[in-house]
DNA sequence: GAAAAATAGTAGGACATCCGACTATTGGAG
DNA sequence: CTCCAATAGTCGGATGTCCTACTATTTTTC
């Protein structure tokens, strides 16, 4: 309350912080930083992969099917299974499925024993581009997320109590 | 390296880095596991929030712009304004204003001096609503955001940094 | 001062996500 | 064994986000 330079470009984070506690919500304040920080910290590393995937023609979200099945056992999984591990509905799956497979990277197949469900087995050329996509991003964005490697340790490990408690495993 | 009890319901994203560096991407796991984490915890933090504001017929991208006016000096920013503060497209920010026009919520009015510009202003319901969103996700949300103190503090402050280098403030 | 570049908003299109509803199949209750 | 709840997928609809134009005004340049 006592600087007399007041920044125009401050964090806007912050400066909602402040706000917060100002309108007496301040045992809210911290939460809100933290759910806000989140939020635009997604769009950021959202927009870094993306522009890492769109030479192979695929999404984030088509990539996380396609790494799913590429690091599986048998390079299959039934759409239910993909769902639960990526933590997304079953129409996103089926959406997200419907691209790949127009795309030549999976192919739908019946299930052997459960005639309800959908096996999505991954192609060759799924295979090989899951391999390219992924030496980019590697490459270009996971290999320097942007954080120092003790930042990395701390907001895997903070996230992933978060997680937990959300049911997430 | 030792753990010789192979849980079955394992953290997803703890076995896509054991597979990382499997594969060779070891210089790489810690960042794909980071930037997944963020996805993951991106997802939960937003379900929660969009559950608690769903009663009040708004989404959070619709209670950001909102909370943006109601903390304005004189209640009413230009569109652009509203863009650069919430790091979102100028598209998207036509698109939530005009949702929150429809619902009575916020008003477009010229901008007194310069005319390619619009002035969104927060309307005496979309004040009254965005208090009564904002108790609701404080109680709800934000003063117990599924995170330890310590851990809120420090999610954020490795949040700032990234969102710092990212160029958002 | 007039032409060129930059800025503010909007329109249309592509994607992804969720929700509710609907079909088909499986499995358990009586 | 039959009926009904649970499960697997898909479809249509609503929302939000970004991108590529395109229009209307400034602002800058020469």
């Amino acid at each position: 309350m006592s600087d007399p330079t007041p920044r125009l470009a401050a964090d806007p984070i912050a400066e909602a912080h402040r706000q917060w506690v100002e309108h007496g919500w301040g045992d809210a304040a911290d939460g809100m930083a933290a759910i806000t920080s989140l939020m635009r910290a997604h769009q950021i590393a959202l927009s870094r992969v993306e522009s890492v995937l769109r030479p192979f023609d695929v999404t984030f979200a088509r990539y996380e099917v396609l790494m799913l099945l590429y690091l599986s056992r048998r390079r299959s999984l039934p759409m239910r299974t993909i769902g639960s591990r990526l933590q997304v509905h079953q129409t996103s799956v089926t959406n997200a499925v419907d691209r790949l497979e127009e795309a030549g990277l999976v192919v739908r197949r019946p299930h052997p024993t459960d005639r309800r469900a959908t096996l999505v087995e991954l192609t060759r050329a799924g295979a090989a581009l899951a391999e390219r996509a992924t030496a980019a991003l590697n490459a270009q964005v996971f290999a320097d997320p942007g954080l120092s490697p003790s930042s990395v340790t701390s907001l895997v490990s903070v996230l992933r109590r978060m997680r937990r408690d959300a049911g997430d495993f």
